[in-house]
RNA sequence: CGGGGAUUGGCGCAGUUGGUAGCGCGCACGCUUCGGGUGCGUGAGGCCGUGGGUUCGAGUCCCACAUCCCCGACCA
């Protein structure tokens, strides 16, 4: 309310990431608090954010994990007994050295993830082949002192989804991290209907601690990648540290398997990078919290008890179906102000209803996406959005796969790989390259791998970086 | 930590050569207006980042410090 974005964001002179904080702005998402970093999420970036924290939870559950919450502050000594997880988190970590007015004797770590403090209580908690698997979830804050914050994208605290699983084998928890990587793929792409590249992390950025990492990887319209979720085999790194063991069936004592995968706030970034334009956000129907708007044309005439009665029997209908719906009425705006305020906000479909509609009963339909006001019968209508709302859905899908699909390309040669790059592309090249050859892509062209992808439709060839002959295919790109 | 920029009502900014602060938006009230951000009036709201210095007098000049933003390293 503070900040008028909302006439500047029709700019087109803005720069992206401009234009990013300007939507946030208008559609009155977030801000940032006064420590660095640190973001207020408001009330309707939070009902978003609770619509897909609901839908993924289900799925959470259905596929049989079960929602359990650990501390938040982790003894330092936790997070020292694994070698590289320490070694990944330890530049970010905030530390708590005092409390109750005194000095205490161990460091406390605000969780900058979980891994060690959920594998304690697995320690305690796994005896016997008979407890696994262990499938648990939660759904927590964590703290990571980045040194480059933005809005949703990296923040200081972040809100997720973190699953932590024992398996009694190896195979079973290489399943289980693919599964899951899985179901965040089918989460992004028909929920938030952001298109993504799935597969495998190098070596390089494969999380502290993994043995295996998987991640889903989206292409914002600016060219860059932005990591949407991911998922770790964790083998039994942390079952070792952690004496996470149990009998089997022979009575032999076994380390388990693990694995550990999590969504953040982060895709609240990624949702409003991926479809929102000038006029601000937009959103797929499955996550607005609004996903009809219905406005009020003329209030001071007899025809306004017309429009009234008109408008309560199109909400029953829309009740009936499910729709989430608003009516706005307010009399002391005009109403261009009421429009911008729900355009902004990226509600999926509009409907615009005045004397001149009843009068022929019909209504102004309008959908966010695309096209144009179109006037349709009022018999029937509330079917008739709930069937739009379904084809915004997949169309804002649609879209953004034809952009993924348009900026993605396959590079032969270092020359085609680097023109790639500064067009803002996923470049696909043949790779059999080391950690060393991708710091020194990465130095030259500030491009990393983002993936090793499980599916593409090229062959390999030479090796962009080392010439030689490989059928392992990466995904290069430049991120957030 | 390296390189740039900034710090003045809630937000965005102006403030010429030093004379004790102004605009837009927003907010409150009233009237007006509703088919794509209506217009007008009235009003509330500021130790000008902190600490020193120069001066009769500092938002303005000098010094130091702090904080924030942008570009790199980090990342869900």
């Amino acid at each position: 309310m503070a900040v008028d974005a909302s006439r500047s964001i029709t700019k087109q002179s803005k720069d992206f990431s401009q234009w990013y904080l300007d939507v946030i702005a208008a559609a009155d998402l977030a801000e940032h608090s006064d420590v660095k970093g640190s973001m207020i999420i408001k009330p309707y970036g939070y009902a978003i954010w609770e619509r897909m924290q609901r839908i993924l939870d289900d799925r959470i559950k259905a596929t049989g994990h079960q929602n359990a919450y650990f501390p938040l502050l982790i003894p330092e000594s936790y997070l020292k007994k694994e070698k590289e997880h320490v070694k990944g988190f330890s530049p970010e970590l905030a530390v708590v050295t005092h409390a109750g007015g005194e000095k205490l004797d161990e460091p406390l770590v605000v969780r900058p993830t979980s891994e060690t403090i959920i594998n304690e209580a697995f320690s305690r908690w796994i005896q016997s082949w008979r407890d696994l698997p262990m499938l648990i979830n939660q759904w927590a804050n964590v703290v990571r002192w980045e040194l480059r914050p933005r809005l949703f994208l990296r923040t200081t605290e972040f809100l997720w989804q973190e699953g932590h699983t024992a398996h009694a084998t190896e195979q079973e928890a290489e399943e289980e991290a693919r599964r899951m990587l899985g179901e965040y793929r089918t989460f992004v792409e028909k929920t938030l209907a952001i298109p993504v590249v799935a597969g495998e992390k190098t070596e390089m950025e494969r999380f502290a601690g993994a043995a295996r990492t998987y991640t889903i990887e989206a292409l914002m319209p600016d060219g860059k990648a932005l990591q949407m979720g991911t998922s770790h085999n964790l083998g039994q790194n942390f079952a070792k540290v952690f004496g996470v063991k149990y009998l089997d069936k022979n009575n032999e004592e076994q380390f388990v398997w693990q694995t550990s995968w999590g969504v953040s706030t982060r895709m609240m970034g990624g949702l409003i990078m991926a479809h929102g334009d000038d006029g601000g956000l937009i959103l797929p129907p499955a996550v607005a919290p609004v996903q009809v708007v219905v406005v009020t044309i003329g209030t001071n005439s007899a025809e306004k008890k017309k429009v009234t009665s008109t408008i309560a029997e199109l909400c029953g209908e829309l009740g009936k179906l499910g729709v989430r719906f608003t009516v706005d009425d307010r009399e002391n705006e005009t109403l261009g102000a009421k429009i911008y305020t729900w355009e902004k906000k990226g509600v999926p479909i509009r409907i615009e209803i005045g004397p001149k509609d009843v009068a022929v009963k019909k209504a102004q339909v309008k959908r966010r996406d695309a096209g144009v006001k179109e006037q349709l019968p009022l018999a029937g209508l509330g079917k008739k959005v709930e069937a739009l709302l379904a084809d915004v859905q997949v169309s804002l899908f649609e879209k953004a796969k034809a952009r993924l699909e348009g900026k993605s390309v396959f590079a032969k040669t270092m020359d085609a790989f680097e023109a790639a790059i500064e067009e803002g592309k996923f470049a696909y090249v043949p790779w059999a390259g080391s950690t060393v050859d991708e710091l020194r892509i990465k130095e030259k062209t500030k491009a990393t791998v983002r993936c090793l992808p499980f599916e593409h439709g090229y062959s390999g060839g030479a090796c962009i970086a080392t010439g030689k002959k490989t059928n392992t295919i990466a995904v290069f790109g430049r991120s957030y």
